[in-house]
DNA sequence: ATATAAAGTTTATTATTATTAAACCTATAT
DNA sequence: ATATAGGTTTAATAATAATAAACTTTATAT
């Protein structure tokens, strides 16, 4: 069961991060926005409110991003950077072998994240997508790679939540899906074939931690026609990917930490 | 009226910022902390995460700051550092030379933030409170110099919000406030006699916009044993803080904002 | 290995709560 | 001076979130 009121506050505030407006926002604006009736949308604004999220100007009546949205920016909630910092030297190669977009993917229970990433060096770029961000765990090239290697409980729980299609080539079949994973689980390697994005085709690599758990990937995207032209490129794009993957699983090798009961010891 | 859930689930976020816990909190560390029931927590915590605020791990259920928090986190939301940085400047001055902590204040609707501090230099250090931080806006010298100079209408909403007692000195009578404050806007300047917190003595200046509004302010606080010996020092302390307040109200001056019908010019 | 305990999840029911709509303010514009 | 638009408040109702209990799953101890 989810719980509506709750849904709504946070859709609220994500309008307000996003819209980001200099002159505030009016009752009205986020009536508007986001489908409230007048009445609703003031209570649940003056609650928000009254926990510092937002504020609303004496004068103008206008509502703002408040001191505790602005108490969190100054966090660094950022806590596996030490872990993107090592893997960044090795995606980086990546990119300059290929000149493509390389994003290095975790995951949140049963979302794909976007942890960092590298644009096209080229003309005709290929970026969808923004640190921090969540993608289609079913439909990317990143989060096949994690998926295929999860326990089949876990990918279970992540295919129920991704089930969205894209593009014309997105599996959303689930049969279908069972068989690509296992298919990229026993090649090694995941691709998205413009299933997440007409004329953009993608590799990805799981990389593991010390368990052998699948925790992040790598992934290149080229324009589909590239792969299309020059066979030869797409096994430069898979090499690169593979090694950098190798290279980054090693930061868990490394690591002499202790397994304790039920606590995570690995990135994302 | 006030919208409960919101107010649970804001709170929630609250802890998880503020707990920062690497291992996640648990269902049962949020219930005990907050004081809910384990059913209602998980239903509250499950739509928090599919908005991803939070998010579960998979291993272990235990929760997580989300991605979306990690988002904002990366936003630039001060969109008065320009105001901030120009009276730093000035307010590095005071504590040059009083070495006494200095405080700039601002304030969103009814609440009084902290926009910048300097620390006490003195071995007997006075430091309440953090960037951004909500504080008393009836029990400060940088609350009360604010709200002296705010028509009527809107002091009687942050009135109403600002009730509570700290210390035994705390006025909390409202009409003992109102004539404290009509005192305060003859005078030019707040005096918060151990009315925050004992033994702390403030002084609090106003800074107006070009419109003479009252939009942020500029407080020296020092132990009062310092002012009880020496009768000198409160008047060093007045002089500096008096002259950033004006040196600061001069920000605006500069300004040629045109005044629009009903959007914000100024600061805080 | 099995039993026991503990933590998390789900369900159907109930009580609470948030929403609604309409009336009421307040400020700006005509 | 009147109208209009946006915001606020209210009391009634519809919808929702909380409850408690049953059920899972995971962990710990025997």
């Amino acid at each position: 069961m989810s719980v509506k009121s709750i849904e709504k506050t946070l859709s609220t505030i994500d309008y307000f991060v996003s819209s980001n407006s200099k002159n505030g926002l009016s009752l009205k604006d986020v009536c508007g926005e986001l489908g409230f009736k007048k009445s609703a949308a003031h209570h649940m604004l003056a609650t928000i409110c009254s926990k510092g999220y937002l504020y609303q100007d004496l004068k103008t009546k206008k509502y703002f991003i408040g001191s505790k949205i602005k108490q969190i920016s100054q966090l660094s909630t950022t806590d596996n950077s030490e872990f993107i910092n090592f893997a960044f030297e090795h995606i980086k190669k990546v990119n300059l072998i290929t000149g493509e977009a390389v994003h290095l993917a975790g995951f949140e229970g049963t979302r794909l994240i976007t942890l960092k990433m590298i644009e096209s060096t080229h003309p005709v770029r290929v970026d969808h997508g923004f640190l921090n961000k969540d993608h289609a765990f079913h439909a990317t090239a990143s989060g096949k790679a994690i998926l295929a290697n999860m326990n089949p409980q876990y990918q279970e729980k992540v295919l129920k939540k991704n089930r969205q299609e894209f593009t014309s080539k997105t599996i959303i079949n689930k049969s279908a899906l069972v068989t690509e994973l296992s298919k990229i689980k026993k090649n090694g390697f995941s691709v998205d074939d413009e299933e997440f994005q007409e004329g953009v085709y993608c590799v990805g690599y799981p990389v593991f931690n010390q368990y052998h758990e699948p925790v992040a990937s790598i992934s290149c995207s080229s324009p589909k026609y590239k792969i299309l032209q020059d066979k030869k490129y797409l096994k430069i794009i898979k090499n690169s990917t593979y090694q950098a993957s190798l290279e980054v699983g090693k930061y868990f090798k490394k690591k002499k930490t202790i397994k304790l009961k039920g606590d995570r010891q690995y990135a994302a």
